[in-house]
DNA sequence: CCACTACTGCAAGCGGGTTGCATCTGGCGG
DNA sequence: CCGCCAGATGCAACCCGCTTGCAGTAGTGG
């Protein structure tokens, strides 16, 4: 059982690049392969796997056990990472230049996705409390937002979600 | 699709608390449900339906669509919370007195229970950064523990888990 | 003690993801 | 330019966690 990636976010740029980083690792850019990637550096945010098979419409769509073996494969490359926000399935994004973290509320289910940077302040005070190193990349902060967090104020025995 | 309760945790002691307060609702207090909760007074830390559903030795098992069905009656009384810890199944405990706060470790898959009162300093960074109220109850903080961060700045590159 | 209805047991189903295996193909060595 | 063969695909079956439909059972307020 094959498990995610800390490999440093070395900044991938271009489908090339990749494509030699892939056979450099002893990999081979097959059709399904290139065509993930494809749909990854079209994406514009965090995809699923079945969004990755859909694909374009113009072509049929690709096998889905393909897909998460090609996904699995480019995460131990550290060319690509998934998040889980919430219960739904894990997406998956490149992991070069725009890397992001998390907040999601889980009341209303709105996702604040920011830059790394962003949350170094909340990442310094929890080293500082338990020496643990906090990352908002492979699940996100949780918690309610504040539009969500104003009305649980007031409203208090509403609708509730999981 | 019924979801989670932000119930505040009334504190529930007993089961004959419990009882009542099931019957209060227009609840009945089965024998599968009965089992359930003793099963949960009797577990020290949040324990997965299916462990719920095995039960003690001596006993048949319970059907595990009722254990979760049970469960989901509980919750939205505020009587047990569900956690979701990594990849698993969510665990449940009961949300009385001690209820706790989570942070857990996506290298070595430690789990880091503290009193919800020593996150609040992390809660109140992120609250100023983002109006965001964290809560890491229902998804704990995930990151790397103290020793797999020294073990990842130098060990670069080892064995990994997602 | 009755009737009413919440709840149970069972079996089927679902979403997300993985795996085994025969077949095919990318791309290196020649 | 070609052949070889490990690495990748396609397909089908499978696993896990959880939910749902339904007919039958059993708490509980009256």
């Amino acid at each position: 059982m094959p498990h995610a990636p800390h490999t440093p976010p070395l900044p991938f740029s271009s489908l090339d690049e990749i494509a030699d980083e892939v056979r450099r690792a002893g990999g081979r850019l097959s059709a399904p392969r290139r065509r993930v990637l494809e749909a990854l550096f079209a994406a514009d945010g965090p995809v699923s796997a079945d969004e990755l098979a859909r694909g374009g419409p113009g072509d049929g769509a690709l096998e889905l056990s393909s897909v998460y073996r090609s996904l699995e494969h480019l995460e131990a490359l550290g060319v690509v990472a998934h998040v889980h926000l919430g219960h739904g399935p894990g997406l998956y994004a490149l992991t070069g230049a725009g890397a992001r973290e998390h907040l999601v509320c889980e009341r209303c289910d709105r996702v604040t996705s920011v830059d790394p940077s962003q949350l170094d302040p909340v990442r310094d005070v929890v080293r500082e409390l338990f020496g643990h190193h906090a990352r908002f990349s492979h699940f996100p902060l949780v918690g309610l937002c504040a539009a969500c967090a104003a009305a649980e104020r007031s409203d208090r025995g509403a609708e509730r979600r999981s």
